[in-house]
DNA sequence: AATTCCATTTTTAACGTTACATTTTAACGT
DNA sequence: ACGTTAAAATGTAACGTTAAAAATGGAATT
């Protein structure tokens, strides 16, 4: 910007008034600015410098405690992303993709929030002891979390999942099942194989989804008499259809076998639901598979999946509207809790046997 | 940080080594530094201003013509930001996502450009004269042009669309069918409501990619001596199920009746095949459906589709890395063309009464 | 002719960092 | 005590912008 003013031998103010308050400028001169600025190959205002004089870059950003390629492979996590952007968009900021990923030492992990030049942060389903949540909170940037963790005085948007998970259980209960297995997404840091996580595992569980979905299942198959420590829980450490598969061959092994599937996930339960069709079971007469998140495949997939619906578009909305509003300096509510519904579907039935 | 320098009574370069270069600092003094600052609500280094003095912010954009909500509806360009995030974690840098569609005219649109606190940026599949670009370019940063446009002296990344479709063009020629029609989205700008393009629209395609396919579609059925201008081309704006059922709305109501639908890209085809199935046509027996991409769901859709398939992720990390490498002053090739094949699958069969 | 007014332009002073060069301090051997 | 060396800390000067207030100059008003 300097050499446009040395060149034509007016102040950088012009300059910067030609740019952003064309009106304050004679149109003779703007006129002059943009051509010099053009011939000396000056492009504008940057934009770095402006972030730091006006102290705001205009920029949301989303945090991943995993690589970004991951939230990517997971429909319900881009729909939520969708609605993020939908809301800053909205608002005119851009959107930053954060990813805590990079290192393993909380400190190299933690470094990719302290280096994200932005206004705020939409936290995305982190576990409650992960580095990167306090990092976040540390920078006392208005931030908004969604599904988990869950913190005192910071914004949340998720659904009641605990609900969610017992209004599942419920139906299945109700059609008769009796022998149940629970396919389940980390429960904790991946500081082990995957396998059935025993009761200590799941006492030590850092993720609240995780947590409530599983305390949903438990209770109401222990009130129906079903004791939940005969209740094999298989953990992945992500939620994909080759993750689903995997447990699926575990979990199928059990004798007497299974007549029901919860799993914490669509993905999870479409994986489920192809290595149930591969050893010759039929879902759902010889099997029940129940999903979660209700993705749009698990209304289109065969059979199609009984699942939990939750918006996920909106709840990502949500999110960047929260984060809007704190930047507003304008009050919110400091919970939301979004609205989840159990939706039938041709995956679950009555277990074999049954009249 | 001044204030975390003034409280201890050192120098704030002090306090800008214990962060940056920790063994510069005597251990001490470096835990003092973090303490106060910690009781001072000092965060670290404010990115902002370490970018502007580093003249880097270590983040990509990635420019898009629409707004960001469209980008995730489909699945064709969530892999590609999925390749373009892997690359871009990988050479530890952060990804922005850049919609250039805010304003209408076309001064409000370059603004998000020239707002963008970016070392360089993906273009992604915009049209030839659309400003964005033009903007994009005089940031003079590194650059990648996936798709659209094809410029001179632009690193670019994308397929021979072209081919591709002529690819797809004979083989539906080669199964006899004789009567065409084409559904395609967007030939140039909105201008107008959607329907059928003449040839003199054809001939204004101001984006590249519809350009080249229905060029190839062209070639091959002139050859095959089947007048181009008799091919319907229902032009939508837009890339998706609803908009295919619409197109195929208007040209199923041909008499004589269409055997073949080409769609330009998954989503449309998917569409067209609903469409069909409403009015009583099966597909391949009645009609057949051909898509452009090769979207997940093509393979499992029902009929499953014939179509082209391209690495959609493979090309945005293809972009990414070669956006990083120009930032690290390598030299890379100008022109990238990956890889595409046509699938044949269900949704393609011989014409009704052949043989 | 003096006064007021307005549009236009400039001055000044940060915003929070860090590269580079330099100075201070501590430690050591003779 | 003295010079030598390495370690630790500092001073200076940008990076490119803009908020706020002040200055300029000419036209309109009295």
């Amino acid at each position: 910007m300097t050499r446009v003013a040395e060149e034509l031998g007016v102040s950088s103010m012009t300059i910067s008034n030609a740019y952003n308050r064309p009106e304050r400028v004679s149109e003779s001169l703007r006129e002059q600015i943009f051509e010099t600025a053009e011939r000396l190959g000056y492009a504008g205002p940057d934009p770095v410098a402006r972030s730091l004089r006006r102290q705001k870059t205009n920029l949301a950003g989303v945090l991943y405690s995993n690589p970004l390629s991951y939230a990517f492979d997971d429909a319900a996590q881009v729909l939520f992303l969708k609605g993020v952007a939908t809301a800053t968009e909205e608002a005119g900021m851009g959107l930053v993709l954060v990813a805590g990923s990079v290192g393993s030492s909380p400190n190299e992990r933690a470094s990719a929030v302290m280096d994200a030049a932005v206004d705020g942060f939409v936290v995305y389903s982190i576990a409650d002891d992960d580095p990167l949540v306090e990092a976040a909170l540390r920078r006392r940037l208005p931030t908004v979390i969604a599904d988990q963790p869950l913190l005192e005085d910071v914004p949340f948007v998720g659904i009641d999942n605990e609900s969610a998970a017992r209004g599942m259980a419920r139906h299945l209960v109700d059609l008769g099942h009796e022998r149940f297995g629970v396919v389940s997404f980390s429960i904790a840091a991946a500081d082990r194989a995957p396998g059935i996580a025993d009761s200590r595992r799941q006492r030590s569980a850092t993720l609240r989804v995780t947590r409530a979905r599983l305390a949903g299942y438990e209770a109401v198959l222990e009130a129906a008499g079903l004791p939940w420590k005969d209740v094999p829980v298989y953990e992945c450490f992500g939620s994909s259809k080759a993750l689903g598969r995997e447990a699926a061959d575990a979990l199928l092994s059990q004798d007497p076998p299974l007549t029901a599937i919860l799993a914490l996930s669509d993905q999870l339960a479409l994986g489920v639901i192809e290595a149930a069709k591969e050893r010759g079971l039929s879902v759902p007469e010889d099997l029940s598979v129940a999903g979660f998140d209700d993705v749009p495949e698990a209304a289109t997939s065969r059979p199609p999946l009984t699942t939990v619906h939750q918006d996920h578009t909106k709840k990502g909305e949500l999110a960047g509207c929260l984060l809007v509003a704190q930047l507003r300096e304008e009050e919110t509510e400091d919970t939301d809790l979004l609205p989840a519904r159990l939706v039938v579907r041709g995956s679950t039935g009555r277990p074999p046997g049954a009249s």
